[in-house]
DNA sequence: CCTGAAATCTATAGGTA
DNA sequence: TACCTATAGATTTCAGG
């Protein structure tokens, strides 16, 4: 892909402070251009790049791309920069997702069941779905043994729980970052 | 959690050469002190630490902290850096859970039914599954319309699926790094 | 595991189109 | 506004103790 070109993506546009720039995005209006994708694109699996390398992959001089990056930064388009940390650092660890189905479906009844997703760190992701079920969660535990005691704890926590579906993960396929490129293009 | 002491968790061992660390790890072998994990569970949340930070936070000088680190990255315990990028910077998008079921289960199956998964970027993951259905996928697509024609474009494909069952995600409610404090303790 | 200094990288000032 | 070059200051890397 051509770094240069600003094509049909919108130019990002300025704003005079960080609040206009968040409340920006948050309904959509800023727009980036090619350079700004493909610095997303190349942090998102390169995060701890030169930023001169940076620069350089994008055609610009280490000046405009710090600024950019900058920008982005602050406006929250890149949240955080973390380490992806092996599970095998630590020995066979093993994965499940699980699907959730809540007793009740108040707004209490959601709000109880949250708030105890916050408090296990062995539950890694909670999405609220539709689609007959009411929750996925990803948990990694050591064992099969290791999950069964998460799973009682979980229903004896009281919170709301109804029915649980659990698949095991036997083999990661694909893991992805978001393709930035194909959601920015073309407004 | 205290980064000075070394407790229950078994000291990392010198190794003479890359090769000999990365298959210790591989084989489990290969373990980690306080400080490495507490390496770890920062550089997870905070990938862009300056180096002396990070050694200040696990009460070490530059330098150690800087081996430590090196032998993480080259042991393949750090895999990779990589910045989260906001799914909000592209304007609203959609996540959908997506469950599948193949036609047939022979090895080939599998094979072809995986290979094309690795060419969609809608598909951000996928992973094989025990518990009654054979695999999971995370997609991301603009909205429903886009994921209708994905998924039309997946039937088409021939690539061996039988049933799918979709699951839009209406809120994300957690998504954190795995907890590495958890499964380092107490080996 | 420490100190310290060379090599590299970052952030900013000042200037061009 | 968007980009450039140049540079002081910070950080990273590594030799030697």
């Amino acid at each position: 892909m051509d770094a240069g070109g600003e094509a049909d993506l919108c130019l990002l546009t300025r704003f005079t402070n960080r609040k206009d720039l968040v409340s920006s995005i948050k309904h959509g209006r800023l727009k980036l251009d090619n350079r700004d994708v493909r610095i997303l694109s190349i942090l998102q699996k390169e995060g701890r790049i030169p930023k001169a390398a940076l620069a350089e992959r994008v055609n610009l001089s280490a000046t405009p791309c710090w600024e950019r990056l900058k920008r982005l930064e602050e406006a929250g388009i890149i949240e955080r920069y973390g380490a992806k940390v092996s599970m095998k650092a630590f020995g066979p660890l093993t994965q499940v997702f699980v699907q959730i189905e809540l007793e009740a479906h108040h707004a209490e009844n959601f709000a109880r069941f949250e708030r105890a997703m916050a408090d296990i760190p062995e539950i890694v992701e909670c999405w609220a779905v539709g689609g007959g079920i009411d929750y996925f969660l990803k948990v990694v535990v050591r064992d099969l043994e290791a999950y069964q005691d998460l799973v009682d704890q979980l229903l004896a926590a009281e919170i709301g729980v109804n029915r649980y579906y659990s698949y095991v993960v036997t083999m990661p396929v694909k893991e992805e970052p978001v393709p930035v490129e194909l959601f920015a293009a073309t407004d």
